[in-house]
DNA sequence: GCGGTTTCTGTAAGCGGTTACAAGCCCGCG
DNA sequence: CGCGGGCTTGTAACCGCTTACAGAAACCGC
C-alpha cells in the first residue's frame, strides 16, 4: 500500500512531520471540511472570510501544499505537456526549448523532456498517457507509420518538421524555399561548380533541403553535385579538405547545416583557400555560432524559438478545443509553414564578380 | 474463449472509442477484476498463464494503457525529477540537458522542466509537489535563504552551483581553481597587466572566479583590475573596445565566462590588435564554440554534461535512499566538486616571450 | 413568523490505479 | 475423507484532491 501513514494518532508524533500535510489534515486543524479547503484553495466558490482566513491560517501552520498529482487525477488536467526530442545537440535545441519555456510558461504549463535515442525511448510515449495534457513530438528521422503507432491514442499533439501526420496539426519548415535561396545566392555570386553537403538520407529536412538546392541549381544552370553528410562538423571538414586538395571540384559549398558548413570552412582555411574568393560557402539554421566564425558564415536563418513557441501555443490551442468540446475535432489547426530567409555574411560574394 | 459476456453492451458504443479504456474496462473485457489485470501489468506476481493471456488480448483490444498519473498517485512515486534552472541561453544548458537526460533516461525517469525567469516561477516550485519526486535546482543568482523558503519540503533535491544549503548535497564547480589556473597561465605567457571581466555581482560563480583570479594575480605579482560584466558578449565587446582604443592598459584579459571573452576577442581583432600577440585572451566554461572562433580561445574546461548526469545520479540515490529507510536522513551525498581544467588554444601564448 | 431564495458548508462519490487481506481452489497426506 | 497449505484470484480500502448534490443558515418580503 502506500506511504503507511500511522492513520492513529495523527497529531502528536514528531516525526509525522516529516510526512506531507494533506488536506485533511487542514481541514481537521481549521475545523472545517475538506471541500471548503479545496474551495479556498481554488478561489471562485463562495466562502465567508472567516472561513477563508481560518482556513489559510491552518495551511500555514502545517505547511500545507496541494499535491498536484492528485489534483491532475481527479481534474483530468496535468498542466504539463511532453516534449518529444531527438537526441539533442548544441544551440538549436536550446533555442527551441527556450522558445517553448517561453510561451509554456506564461501559459503555466510545464515541460516534461523526452528525448528519443535513435529509437529508443519511444515505447516511453505511451507512458506519457496521464502525465501530460498533450505531446509536441519533433521526429524528423522517424517513420511517419512507427511514429504514429506509438502515439498515445487520445493525447492532443503537435508535430514539429515531421513527416505529415494524418489528424495532427505539423510545423514545418520551408526547407526547399530556405536550400533554393542559399543555392540561387552562390550563383547569383558567380558560383558555376557547388557542391551541395546533405544530411543524412533518412532525414526529411536533409531530402528537402537537397530537393531545393538541386531546383535552384538546375534553375540557375549551374552544376550541383551532393555528397551526403551526418549534420555533424567531420563530415564538413571532410569535403572541405577534398575542395582544398583538388580532388574536388568547386566554388562553392552549401552544406544542409551550419556545422557542417563550419566544418568544412574551417579545413579551407587550413588549407589556405580564400574564402570567398576561391569557395564560397553557406550552410542551413543560422545558429548564433555562424555570426562568430570567421569569415562570419552566411546561414539561412529559422527563427528557431519563435518555431518552439508556436509549437506550444497550436498545442494549447488543440487542448482547449478538445477540452470544451468533448467531439474531439482532429481538423483544428491546420499546417503551418515557417519560412526561412537568408542572412548574408562574409562566406559568399554578394554580387557576381567571377 | 471470452463467451461474449453481455454485461452491458461494453463493445457498441463508437463514441466509447473516443474516451480512453480504464484498468477496470479491461477487466470487465477480461472477465477478470482489476487486480488480476494490475497483476498482469507489473509483473512480479503470481498469474496464471491463461489468464495472462487474457488480459494481455483484452489490453490490446481495447487499445489499453495504463495513466501515469493515477499509478503515480497510489504509489506515491511519479517517475520524473524536476529541473530548475536559470533562464537559459547557449550551449551550457544543451550541454547541461544532454548530460541529465543520459543519465535520468538510464533511470528511466522524466525530467520536468522549469524556467527561473529571474526570480519569477519561484512560487511554481511548491506546486511540484505530486509531479516529481525529487528536483535539481541550479539557481547561481539566489539568494539561499529566498530559495530555501520556497523548496517544497519533504521533496529531495540535489543544488547545483548553488550557495551552500543546508541539509543537501551541492555540486559546484571549483570556480576559484579555474580562474586561479588561468591567470596563472596569462602571467606565465608574459602577462602583466590583466583585465578580468566578472559577471555580475550577485552571481556566487562570478565571486568565486574572481577571487581566484584576483588571489593568482597577487601570488604571481602582476596587475589584475575587475570590470563587471553580465555574462553577455556585448559586455565582452564593451572591454575589448576599450583595451584597443587605448583607454584601457591591458596585455591580457580573462574573462568569467566564454561568451564575453569572445566579444572582446572580436572587438580586439575587428581594431586590428594582435591576439595573442598584443593582447592574450582567455574564457571559463569551455563552450563548443570556443575552439571554432579564431584564433581559437583558450578556456577554463568543465565537463558539463557530466556535471549534470551527476546531479541526477545523486537525486536518484537520495530519492531510492528516503524511500527505503524511512528516516530521511539528510547527511547523505556529500558536497561534490567538480574540478575544471585549463585548456590552452591560440587566444593565449604557452610559455613568456614579452 | 413563515415560505422562498440565496449563500454557505458538508457528505460522499468519483478520478484510475495498487495492494493488504481474505477467500477459493486444488493438492497431497495421514 | 478431512484437513493443512501453497497458488490464484477477488473485494475493497486506500492515494489526495475536486465537485455534484443536498442540507443548513441567513435573508427577504409579506
Amino acid at each position: 500500500m502506500s506511504p503507511a501513514r500511522p492513520t492513529s494518532a495523527p497529531a502528536a508524533t514528531p516525526a509525522a512531520q516529516r510526512a506531507h500535510a494533506t488536506i485533511h489534515d487542514v481541514a481537521r486543524v481549521a475545523g472545517v471540511s475538506v471541500a471548503s479547503v479545496s474551495r479556498v484553495f481554488n478561489g471562485r466558490d463562495h466562502v465567508r472570510a472567516e472561513m477563508r482566513t481560518r482556513v489559510e491560517e491552518a495551511a500555514a501552520q502545517l505547511g500545507y501544499v496541494p499535491h498536484a498529482g492528485a489534483r491532475s487525477l481527479s481534474m483530468a488536467r496535468t498542466g504539463a505537456i511532453g516534449v518529444v526530442l531527438p537526441d539533442l545537440h548544441g544551440e538549436f535545441f536550446s533555442e527551441l526549448l527556450r522558445g517553448m519555456d517561453r510561451e509554456a510558461s506564461t501559459r503555466r504549463l510545464g515541460l516534461l523532456l523526452t528525448v528519443l535515442h535513435d529509437g529508443r525511448g519511444l515505447d516511453t510515449l505511451t507512458a506519457l498517457r496521464g502525465q501530460v495534457d498533450g505531446l509536441v513530438v519533433m521526429a524528423p528521422e522517424l517513420d511517419p507509420d512507427v511514429l504514429a503507432r506509438h502515439m498515445p491514442r487520445g493525447l492532443a499533439a503537435v508535430f514539429l518538421a515531421c513527416a505529415p501526420q494524418v489528424g495532427s496539426p505539423n510545423l514545418r519548415i520551408d526547407n526547399r524555399a530556405g536550400a533554393a535561396a542559399a543555392v540561387t545566392h552562390l550563383a547569383a555570386g558567380g558560383a558555376k561548380r557547388i557542391v551541395h553537403i546533405s544530411g543524412p538520407a533518412g532525414n526529411l529536412d536533409a531530402q528537402e533541403r537537397r530537393a531545393g538546392a538541386e531546383a535552384a541549381a538546375a534553375e540557375a544552370g549551374v552544376a550541383l553535385s551532393v555528397i551526403e553528410g551526418d549534420f555533424l562538423e567531420a563530415s564538413g571538414t571532410k569535403v572541405g579538405e577534398r575542395v582544398a586538395a583538388g580532388t574536388l571540384a568547386a566554388d562553392a559549398i552549401f552544406a544542409a547545416n551550419d556545422m557542417m558548413a563550419i566544418g568544412a570552412l574551417m579545413a579551407l582555411k587550413r588549407h589556405g583557400i580564400a574564402v570567398p574568393e576561391q569557395v564560397a560557402v553557406a550552410g542551413f539554421d543560422d545558429i548564433p555560432l555562424a555570426r562568430l566564425v570567421s569569415p562570419a558564415l552566411t546561414s539561412v536563418a529559422i527563427d528557431i524559438a519563435a518555431m518552439g513557441a508556436r509549437a506550444v501555443a497550436q498545442l494549447a490551442a488543440r487542448i482547449a478545443g478538445t477540452r470544451e468540446e468533448s467531439s474531439g475535432d482532429a481538423s483544428t489547426g491546420a499546417d503551418e509553414v515557417i519560412v526561412p530567409h537568408l542572412m548574408v555574411r562574409e562566406t559568399t560574394r554578394e554580387t557576381d564578380r567571377g
